[in-house]
DNA sequence: CTGCCACTTCAAGTCAACTTGAGGTCAAGC
DNA sequence: GCTTGACCTCAAGTTGACTTGAAGTGGCAG
């Protein structure tokens, strides 16, 4: 297995070394052992910090993150909680769409005002229901 | 124009009222005046904090979401960043769809370790690709 | 008119996720 | 063998997004 520098490993992540330093302090990722003082990672760490990269993009804190996958990488959660995760996905994919549409919209539309367009009132109805979700 | 305290506002809305005191202190929220001391918001402010909501969703910090929409609601961004803004969600809710899945795979497959799972595989494969997006 | 209580301000505290800085180490090239 | 530079540790600092606490205020029900 080829091994990588921490130098490495960030330029090829895009990750500070700071935070690889740091995601190894918290028991996020994993370094397979040392060259003098140098920490080496093998080539999974890239993939890791893959997930990691999408779990932070899904909104997950690092906590969550952890707990969802082992530190080589493999999925560590129960299939019902998986399912759940997915189903939240869904919906955020839903709301994202939502927000891409209106957004492209706006960008189109000729109206004088937002405020007087049909699509942009509908965009404003449903945004009210999903701040709502979760709370209140 | 109906009137909203700022506790009913936070009722419907489900936002703690320090945080919209705080919306308020960043220029993100605006409040049209007050009662006494209480400040009085009106319905738009439902709508605000929906596009707030949706913003924070999509991963846009305060001061993106401030930039983006006028304290009335209506976008402020030329059409070309509305486009870019969009294509960026694009993305995301590709990447976000891609993590759905394998969570969705992960779930159902039976395979021994998912490491040995052609499916799994290919999401490995992918978010080595989308974790370098951006940097690197 | 008195008390209550939801509001007010302002400063300070908190939490996650990092970054920075000071001072130290060590393998590799010259 | 000496320098160099990329790494190391550990503590402290930073940023964003709020929350909390203390001390005060004022409209309204009784």
């Amino acid at each position: 297995m080829k091994l990588l520098d921490i130098g490495v490993l960030s330029q090829q992540s895009g990750v500070a070394p700071s935070t690889l330093r740091y995601y190894e302090e918290i028991g996020l990722l994993r370094s397979v052992g040392r060259h003098g003082l140098r920490r080496q990672f093998d080539t999974q760490a890239l993939t890791q910090l893959a997930l990691i990269s999408l779990g932070k993009m899904a909104g997950f804190s690092l906590e969550d993150i952890k707990g969802m996958f082992a530190t080589d990488g493999t999925p560590q959660l129960p299939r019902a909680e998986l399912r759940l995760r997915a189903d939240a996905l869904d919906q955020q994919i839903r709301d994202l769409t939502r927000l891409r549409d209106a957004l492209r919209h706006v960008a189109e539309c000729p109206a004088e005002s937002h405020m007087e367009c049909p699509k942009f009132k509908r965009l404003m109805h449903f945004a009210s229901r999903t701040a709502t979700r979760g709370r209140a």
